[in-house]
DNA sequence: TGAAAGTTGATAGTTAAAGTCAAGTTTATA
DNA sequence: TATAAACTTGACTTTAACTATCAACTTTCA
């Protein structure tokens, strides 16, 4: 019942971009010194999401990736999906015919309002509320080290 | 973002056990046969269930197990954290010292919702629920099998 | 009363999948 | 042509899911 760290890496690189493209491409190794995230996991996560169109990439010098849709068009659901397959506590709530025998998955009820609860929150959120989020949280640091040194 | 066997099978085994047992302990040979899990891998689940106090243990012949507790005093949360251990999408929810820089983890509110969203579920269904609910069922399978004789 | 059978208890081993890292290859720019 | 970057592939490491074995305990029955 743990998000991976490729949800979690993701997650963290993509709110990255959000934050720092701007109208340019951002190379990994850029964001793998502000994460702490080696490059070549980086690298895989970016693969994947390129390929579900989240991310768009820019090649050779100069290059990096950029985001393919405005921070508010991408959910938490869509890149957190798309590095670990579908949300589902158990196959049976996502296959429909996997529940052979219905009569011996009585918890299948349980596994669906879990689910549920599970997509609720992760797709009301967007890149753009954690982006702002992070603008903020920075901000309110850079205030309390200001008010450290006045009273110093 | 899934449940492991662990927490799917040692479901299923409990609410087996809250079916079958009335008084006398049930031998993990018997839910072997009718969940169709192998009696190796129970063992396994029922020890560390025992070792929590949720069941108890009759050794020799006719020994088996039973449950410790009044099937709606044990909910889901409780067998699924036993087996699986504490249900939280990222460790920094668990461990307050986890996220030493609190400014690069934007993201922890978001898992402490989702935390909160699927513990909100387990905590308020009970074994007694699910137990309901299996014999429900199960009522309903016979009089659709009954059904179909008397048409024949 | 004592041996056989039924049952839990504990531990170690095997296999497969997931997670992670490293190195090399291709593409674009200057 | 040199460099910076994305891309690709392969290998290593860890974890999960079982499997197998044997020890310990308790009842039953001859």
């Amino acid at each position: 019942m743990r998000v991976s760290t490729k949800g979690r890496y993701g997650l963290r690189a993509m709110v990255d971009l959000a934050e720092h493209e701007e109208g340019k491409a951002i190379p990994i190794r850029e964001i793998s010194e502000r994460q702490n995230i080696s490059e070549q996991y980086l690298e895989q996560l970016f693969a994947t999401l390129r390929k579900a169109k989240l991310v768009k990439s820019v090649r050779g010098a100069h290059g990096g990736y950029m985001l393919n849709h405005e921070p508010e068009d991408i959910s938490v659901a869509d890149i957190i999906t798309t590095l670990e397959g579908p949300i589902a506590p158990v196959d049976c709530v996502i296959e429909d015919d996997f529940c052979n025998y219905i009569d011996k998955c009585v918890i299948h009820g349980l596994w669906s309002e879990l689910a549920d609860a599970i997509n609720g929150v992760i797709e009301n959120m967007t890149l753009a509320d954690l982006r702002d989020k992070a603008i903020e949280e920075k901000k309110r640091e850079e205030k309390t080290v200001k008010e450290k040194i006045e009273v110093k």
